[in-house]
DNA sequence: TGACTATTCGAGCATTTGCTCACATTGTCA
DNA sequence: TGACAATGTGAGCAAATGCTCGAATAGTCA
């Protein structure tokens, strides 16, 4: 009680905060080992122990830190949001707002693309698919809108005109799809990878101009 | 030996065949239950125990007729893919070749969730996903399989201009899409669902026209 | 150095789950 | 009716998994 409150972390921590840089260290590790085993088997292989073996520690190490199996996802999932909203934010800083649609959306894309290289495990809790724990899927779904709010408040700016409703619909499509495009990727060859993310940027540029850039077309 | 062959049921039954009336009746409500199951706890919770609790049976009259647990989902399958490519095929019957391909379109989408209305569980084996076994896996993409192949050769006749690839293409990017609409349906309410079909049908509709139907368009 | 705290460790508990097996019951057919 | 096959039953085994706990080790600070 004598110390200040040094790391709220929620209310989910409920567990020693590491003070000491061995520890740090080693929770660091056990992020890391849960972030490679998360792409390697997926989430509903994924297991403590697995967990610990492969950050090189025991599972009483884990559990030190860690309240549960839950609360790794959730600090993965934080460490996600950082790195996915620089980067996106460096995607979209230079002038997008006059570019057009199909061009925002090959931005988009490709941002996702390069975390989802650099981030094993991303799609995992991008997709949020079938994580089997309340607390993680919702850590998943914040993710996902702090990923596309940057998007969101873009289009708003730039297209005023288009009411707000069918922006959001919009947006939700384009991160489905985006996610189909992810989850796929796992299972298939490179080239057919590139020619997915091809047609996907096609299919959700053509989508969204419809919408955006109604230059020819304007029926419904 | 004296009784011919009665039901081949491929490799993976190697169990017994039901040959009375009431355990042919068994074999039927533990594959109700399991897809009942499947709608309410989804794959991943889905546990040989309950479904026998939930068709009134025990778990030694299950693996009387199912060697184990995959094997009730391929035989789930098997009568999913029966019922989706009757209902399909009646959908396409009518002169559809002459058809737009945003109507075309319109009809396989009303037709998958016709399927998904009656056939509770149907969208977790047609998204095949997190069956977290490669037999259910296997069994679920020849249920794709068997739902795209009609279309397949509907475009390929009406469209013999556009390269097989190509067609193939699009036809999965249909699937894809359309499996998110049924994967999404189940945490929406019903007006954000209906809101979502119509957006599926749009955005679909508009992909597949800029290949089959260039008719202004025709920038790569 | 000594006292106290932070950290590490892993055997193992409690629970779940797929599945077996020995036995009981029911149907069939001579 | 009797003999055999078909079917039904559920206690419980083996393995997996989330997580605890008591004990050992390392760091900190007076």
């Amino acid at each position: 009680m004598s110390e200040p409150v040094e790391n709220p972390e929620s209310v989910s921590s409920s567990r020693r905060t590491p003070r000491q840089e061995r520890s740090q260290k080693r929770v660091a590790s056990i992020l890391q080992a849960a972030a490679q085993l998360l792409e390697e088997v997926g989430a509903g292989a994924l297991t403590t122990n697995a967990i610990a073996q492969k950050a090189g520690t025991s599972i009483g190490s884990l559990y030190q830190f860690f309240p549960n199996k839950a609360a790794v996802l959730v600090k993965l999932a934080d460490s996600f949001r950082q790195d996915v909203t620089r980067t996106l934010g460096r995607v979209f800083n230079i002038q997008t707002a006059r570019r057009s649609m199909l061009d925002l959306v090959n931005l988009f894309i490709d941002g996702i693309e390069e975390v989802q290289k650099r981030t094993p495990g991303f799609s995992y809790l991008f997709s949020a698919a079938r994580l089997d724990d309340p607390t993680a899927e919702e850590a998943a779904q914040q993710l996902e809108r702090e990923i596309m709010e940057p998007l969101d408040k873009l289009l708003a700016e730039a297209y005023p005109d288009v009411p707000e409703n069918q922006r959001r619909v919009c947006l939700r499509m384009l991160a489905e799809t985006s996610k189909v495009m992810l989850a796929n990727a796992k299972h298939l060859d490179v080239a057919t990878q590139d020619m997915m993310r091809r047609e996907v940027k096609r299919m959700l540029g053509l989508y969204l101009a419809s919408y955006f850039d109604p230059k020819k077309d304007e029926s419904t």
